[in-house]
DNA sequence: TTCTTTTTTTGAACATGTTCAAAATTGAAA
DNA sequence: TTTCAATTTTGAACATGTTCAAAAAAAGAA
């Protein structure tokens, strides 16, 4: 890998991403070889293994900078929106449609959920990715207006992400026209959060809200908020 | 493979398998070798193959034998309990049990979520094993005195699979001491699954089950009670 | 320009999951 | 016992992700 990247071998590396991705969407990711993609980008596989760790290391690539390009547009998202329920169907319906084209080559990422496996997207290797995308989520709670127990409350953006991380988890793999399924859960349980969420402020339910601050901050240590 | 399965063919099966799991622990999935477990087993790669469709096969031969094994169990913990939770608490703990000294190699199941893969959970290859598995869950909510709205009650069953795979998968990958997170996401968790059942018939939260109702009949069709 | 160091590129070699044609063995029929 | 088909076993061959020593190209220093 290149210390300071020259324009010439950025070059050559966005040709080798780009014919990677020429490859996955031609092939799928599990057929494509390393050696078409090398031949495609006009290039020895060993140039291939030079700018990328591996094959998997393109999908990394590709969601990476997916997720710069959509910066824009979801930073739009949350100042044009107010209440939570908007900016989470922003946000979360955005990522839909940006990640559609590629939708089969985010089953390669989302192939690996072990955590000690770099590319997960629970992996320490993958922190900084996440906790930026973690950060949206957070500045969708951020003057929203949402209440909740203080115990809770400073877990919610983490919490949203990883509902989202499902959506997109079962998305990937949602195999009904235009993905309706996928949508169909998404409304529900929008829906049924938004409610869960208005009403746990009432004692009845703090037998609901307490296991769950506890939980929480065992497993994530303690956040203020 | 053999059609009818002589004593001797059964025994070089085993064998196989045995030698696998042998390797399987002292190396790790992925790094163990066909080549080794042949060896191990003193026998050509071939052979494996000839028994088994592939390396992850094994972990299925395991799996589908470890939940046999556990039949009788798993039974006695139905007929000896009588709630919902006593019952949950025994098959998952009992699940826990089992798999214990092969959680490792549980991950390389858990690996691929993707319902197309043959060997996923959520296969219709695995159709079987899930459904024998489910049976489970239907039992123990039987006669458990559960009162759910009826557009849920039916789907409990396998949201309770549902909710026991889930627990599975963090287990897998859980590096906590004695995996005590996984113990503690079940104890909070458990318990608040538990209160929501009580109070689920309260005109109150019908906003929350109502939708919940919705999504389970449009994904898992019109199920009767 | 010429020499030296760094970056980039090459492609053969390697490891490993998997396949398959051929050989060995087994079992039953004659 | 002999013969023949089915079952089982073998191990070389194959495909593909990955590595690496060597070659080529580029960048700097003289």
């Amino acid at each position: 890998m290149p210390r300071q990247p020259t324009p010439k071998s950025e070059a050559t590396r966005a040709r080798i991403l780009s014919a990677a991705l020429d490859v996955f969407r031609k092939r799928g990711f599990a057929e494509a070889t390393m050696r078409e993609i090398a031949a495609t980008a006009g290039v020895a596989v060993g140039a291939a293994y030079y700018y990328f760790d591996s094959k998997d290391a393109f999908v990394m690539a590709f969601y990476d900078h997916a997720q710069t390009e959509m910066f824009p547009a979801l930073d739009r998202v949350l100042t044009e929106s107010r209440t939570l329920e908007q900016r989470l169907r922003g946000l979360i319906e955005l990522k839909f449609q940006t990640f559609a084209p590629n939708r089969a080559l985010m089953a390669a990422l989302s192939a690996h959920i072990d955590p000690g496996y770099p590319l997960s997207p629970f992996s320490a290797a993958t922190a900084p990715i996440r906790e930026r995308d973690i950060a949206f989520f957070a500045r969708a709670v951020a003057d929203s207006g949402v209440r909740l127990p203080p115990s809770i409350l400073p877990y919610l953006p983490r919490l949203l992400w990883f509902y989202q991380m499902g959506l997109m988890l079962y998305w990937v793999y949602d195999r009904s026209p235009r993905q309706a399924n996928t949508h169909l859960l998404f409304e529900k349980t929008m829906r049924m959060m938004l409610f869960a969420l208005k009403f746990s402020g009432l004692p009845l339910l703090r037998p609901l809200f307490r296991p769950a601050g506890e939980l929480l901050k065992a497993l994530y240590g303690d956040i203020r908020a």
